[in-house]
DNA sequence: CTGTTAGCGCTTTCAG
DNA sequence: CTGAAAGCGCTAACAG
């Protein structure tokens, strides 16, 4: 059942067909109605290859993401999707894992699929080495690339980030200003989204005249590991006064910390978490957590994404600011 | 740049570059080798389109989705979209929210797509009237669906289901033998799966003689909306011994309630969640929760897919049981 | 307002 | 082993 076969039933041309379908204005009404019932009748539905083959477009965006392994990335892909679909687009999803090469060719693969825009999710799409970002700047050649919560400079390349710098500044410094020492970060890797926050951290703390240490990794972001890594910390008699985590699961586990050894929360201890996730209020004491606002980050994402497809203007890199959400575990 | 180009920068037909392409045996090597180094200097990448219409397949599985109000959703999706690519296809990914009428506006939309196949994802793809059920019934005459989590009787839609059923009336009936009485069961809607899980615990405690009552639905799964209902519970002078959630979010809230009106647990009270996700053991005590082996679910979904897809012979319905992982909130 | 026709880029017979 | 040519179904420019 094609185009073709609706025109004979219907005893017009095929180009009279696809105006109707594609609801052009150049078609008398009683054409129109006489088209559509044959349509109707007979259940056609346009195919989307041909179509695509002609417009070179099915009107689909790519989104890359490393993994899910924090909740964030999780709501983020679902407002994400949700928000291109608002925009009349379908969403291809791959999950790319984090390695340079399995990136880079899963980027081909949608650029193979001529997809009309990529959205690239979460910090671990920015390399270290900017020389490994190429693959990137080259992609963007031929569709535009919107980075949610990461940077990268080059054209057509758009990105959107959350603040985390300031948000972890303001944070920092207030903790200090309440008379808080012995501050560490606590952070699962330094992509780019936790490069900032670090920053933020320790920039705070030299505008205090603080000693600036004490950034632990914990690479699985386990909860027990986060514990552990706490235990050996108090162990070598490292005192620490206020835990900031890179995201809630590490908070988690800082908490579950305190609680093990009868620290007092937030007394003798105060955690502050990121995301602002269903984690934090899993807890007792609840989490004081990081907002980053994702919902605004990801419709902002799509809608930078879109405006540059339509070619309208379009700025090279947004921030959305976070804020503190106060719960049970800071003064 | 398309096959022409390639075709005369390697004075060959386009026929043979095609052949090249994908991986024919009737091509000489020196021919294959002298073709494949113009694509590779030329960058060339054959189009998706022109191949899909050709075809009548991009490789491309469709999934529909709720939302991700649990986050058991959120892994679900991470498993059957890495398990798709896996299989050599992409993924279109749409969340279609719980009205009939968007479910089945997405499912055509997937369909005129052309996707090859559509995987159903979650037990709210169930009406409760059958009848609701035909479009997808309908969609099954043109591509393959498995419904992950749920079971629609039809021709070409084939079931993959976590057995909730059982693994609730093991859990109760286990919790029964041990002494345990005023056992309640909090959900969030009455899906597919939710009602299986229900009935699981009914005829536990109809076979052990017990009082069937109690249920409690808590539409938002909010964790204070849980307490709330259980304080109102407590109010009306009813006792609660042990509560039964359909999933870890609800079991969080009812811990909650637990620990504010300082009951211990498990000993005046026990609580038992389902997923098994991570936030059971944010808690303190952590909590006990029913596995549904979310991998294997995925993982087999997709493999029935592909199989029917493939023209394999393909059960109807496959069940993944589904283990309870003791922790602190139960003896 | 409507019809004719030339692509879009690739796959796949069919000949040779 | 290779090439010529016929589609796949649709859009859009052009002619009327």
């Amino acid at each position: 059942m094609n185009i073709y076969d609706i025109s004979k039933k219907s005893n017009v041309s095929i180009a009279t067909v696809s105006r109707v379908i594609n609801g052009s204005q150049n078609v008398s009404a009683a054409t129109r109605k006489k088209v559509l019932k044959v349509i109707e009748e007979s259940g056609y539905k346009p195919n989307a290859f041909a179509r695509g083959l002609g417009l070179d477009s099915m009107k689909t965006i790519g989104i890359l993401c490393v993994n899910i392994e924090d909740y964030y990335f999780s709501e983020a892909i679902y407002h994400v999707v949700k928000s291109i679909h608002r925009n009349g687009y379908d969403s291809i999803l791959i999950f790319t894992g984090d390695s340079l090469e399995s990136k880079s060719k899963n980027m081909e693969s949608l650029l193979s699929k001529r997809v009309d825009g990529i959205v690239l999710l979460g910090s671990s799409y920015v390399e270290s080495d900017d020389k490994d970002n190429d693959y990137i700047r080259n992609a963007a050649k031929q569709v535009p690339i919107v980075m949610m919560n990461g940077y990268v400079d080059g054209e057509n390349i758009f990105c959107c980030l959350s603040d985390d710098y300031q948000a972890m500044y303001d944070v920092t410094s207030a903790l200090i200003e309440k008379q808080q020492s012995n501050l560490i970060y606590l952070y699962r890797n330094l992509n780019y989204s936790a490069r900032q926050k670090q920053k933020g951290f320790e920039d705070a703390l030299l505008a205090h005249q603080q000693e600036v240490r004490n950034y632990i990794q914990i690479p699985s972001g386990n909860v027990y590991d986060v514990k552990k890594a706490l235990e050996e910390l108090q162990a070598k008699g490292i005192p620490v006064g206020a835990i900031l985590c890179a995201d809630d699961e590490i908070a988690v586990g800082a908490l579950k910390y305190a609680v093990t050894h009868n620290l007092k929360v937030p007394e003798d201890i105060s955690i502050i978490g990121y995301n602002n996730s269903k984690l934090s209020i899993c807890t007792n004491p609840e989490i004081t957590s990081i907002d980053p606002n994702i919902i605004d980050l990801s419709s902002l994402s799509v809608k930078m994404l879109m405006d540059s497809i339509n070619g309208d203007i379009t700025p090279k890199k947004s921030l959305i600011s976070a804020k503190l959400i106060k719960r049970g575990t800071t003064h």
